[in-house]
DNA sequence: TCCCGCTGTCGAAGCGCTTCGATGGCGTTC
DNA sequence: GAACGCCATCGAAGCGCTTCGACAGCGGGA
């Protein structure tokens, strides 16, 4: 391995002088700089990352926690960790992957270690173990998600309740008046994750508003239990001509299902999804959709977070994107005397 | 942050006990043992991880290179990447997340910086641009996939080929003649990321052998081409009564395809899948299908790469893991006179 | 002409840890 | 009872870098 001693003799120069060439943090002359980056390139020398963090305590390291559960959200999750990595890459950072199984313990471990410099945490649960330790950390964190609590933190999210409400304002838009909401599965409620109860909240009074009769149904992806709620649901609401879909699975089982039991959509019932944009424009009707921005939300987190880490940006704050329907052709006008 | 030294302080003996009590490189009597972990224990105490790699040249950090390209394959990759990380902690391992984006040259900054002390490397194509690197690197690496020359390489996969030929046989011993293999999309072939191509000469071989007439198609995931594809496919070979899918996007349109122009499944048309356990269980039939062992495959690369790590195994070595197929309901007995 | 204040460079200290060689005290062995 | 060896522990060096203070040289203002 190359060191900057090694570079620094080749260059004719003393370490510091290529260790300030290489940070900018003095001034060099410039003819001192280039020859200082010839011997750089010529040697092929990268800096031991070991010792620049001991030296300067910085690790250029970000630490992402990522759910563990793979059950749900996948794609979502992956484009995310995807875009949080590649903005990472853009500022010098790289990215240290965290499963959300350690839990509380792994955000100790890494503040102890000084592994990251900060961390990102996804699927935040509303009244997540981890916040408290994260509210205190020494080092800056950004959750993707929304706990209760947003004190002392810095959250970055989709507008679920705007994008509910734009779900429930466009079908109403079409004349719609009876609506079935498609949830996630009842195991999503119960752990709290936020965004499903805010979907709803947008969508419920937002319908209060525009006087929508809205139904709320949680469902498994599978077609069984999608099967299972649309009956129940058409038992009791007959009335029903258009569906909310949350839930990345259920879309397509729902569509062929629907299908299947001769309702065509658009013309008898319409479909609106809150779901990632491939999903949505591969399903076999392509969905008016609200797209959950998964590229966005990753890159306003890691343009949060490095902010924290250079001590620019306030203590706490709150980054809600505001939520885009798109038109495609699951949705369209209520049909006449419905 | 507490440090080495004060641990030392604290339990009154010198820091270089502590260091030997942490890492149990030399014997120590038990009555200093404990005070020792005493200490660790009551200040809180988590070792610098920069300062340990910088000393001790190992950075404990394995780096994942994940395929960037979202489009594909999504699923099995985040389960991968999940096992990956879940295995790696039990060794006491972090994981640094690379996207296949900087390609080689993250490749060499990895290597260069020691910034991880292995390198597992995902979607490895045939003639991968990383491979010589790889090859000559001072660092181990493993991949999961198998490039066309494994010479001084070690690789984790599924046998694909016996994957291919295990569908076939199955189908065969139904009873069907005449099996359509419905793809990867073309880019897919043309990227050259071995797996589909091995399925298909697993495929191609196993049907020669039983005498079976086979069709190979690419196919993009969306309805629009699956159906197009089914209806060259009947086209061609209106005997064909068994398809074989290997694209995870493509499964629930070809059920969907079928059952629309009144083909039961599997009455009329057997289905078999080469995909995750989770898509095949979940389809509208569930799919009789060899399971890609995401978990597996993780789990196993660990194992090499930390055992290369640690000086032990060869220097080359290819872990191909035995394809299981199993049994559900899309795949039946040939119809009689087809 | 003298002194001041730059700019560009250097030397040295130190980040927190691992690890090598040295050392002191003990029980054994003949 | 002297010599030996072993076990447990210590001290110091050094991993490769950053960063602070020092300083040489030079131009400009008075």
């Amino acid at each position: 391995m190359v060191t900057l001693a090694e570079v620094a003799r080749h260059a004719g120069v003393s370490a510091s002088t290529v260790s300030y060439v290489l940070s900018g943090k003095r001034s060099i002359s410039a003819a001192t700089r280039e020859r200082v980056e010839t011997s750089v390139r010529q040697l092929g020398y990268h800096p031991n990352a070991g010792a620049r963090a001991l030296a300067s305590s910085k690790s250029n390291i970000i630490a992402l926690m990522v759910p563990l559960r793979t059950d749900m959200y996948v794609p979502v999750m992956m484009e995310i960790a995807m875009a949080v990595t590649t903005a990472a890459r853009t500022h010098g950072y790289d990215i240290l992957l965290l499963t959300g199984e350690e839990g509380a313990q792994a955000v100790r471990r890494i503040e102890g270690s000084a592994l990251a410099d900060a961390m990102i945490v996804m699927d935040v649960e509303l009244d997540d173990e981890r916040l408290p330790l994260l509210r205190t950390a020494s080092r800056p964190a950004v959750l993707i998600g929304l706990p209760s609590d947003t004190a002392g933190l810095i959250c970055v999210d989709l507008d679920f309740a705007a994008a509910g409400a734009a779900c429930a304002q466009h079908l109403a838009d079409l004349g719609h008046r009876e609506i079935a909401v498609i949830g996630e599965a009842a195991a999503v409620y119960e752990r709290r994750t936020g965004f499903a109860e805010r979907t709803l909240t947008g969508l419920r009074e937002r319908s209060r508003e525009l006087g929508l009769k809205l139904l709320h149904r949680p469902c498994e992806g599978s077609y069984a239990s999608v099967s299972a709620t649309l009956s129940r649901v058409f038992d009791e609401r007959p009335g029903t001509t258009a569906f909310v879909v949350q839930n990345e699975a259920a879309t397509d089982p729902l569509l062929a299902l629907l299908r299947q039991s001769g309702r065509a959509v658009p013309e008898d019932v319409s479909v609106v999804a809150v779901c990632p944009e491939q999903v949505a424009a591969h399903a076999s009707v392509p969905l008016t959709s609200v797209a959950v921005p998964a590229q966005e939300m990753g890159r306003r987190a890691v343009e949060q977070v490095i902010a924290r880490i250079e001590g620019r940006g306030s203590q706490e704050e709150v980054v809600l994107l505001s939520p885009e329907l798109t038109v495609r052709e699951s949705a369209a006008q209520a049909p006449v005397g419905a």
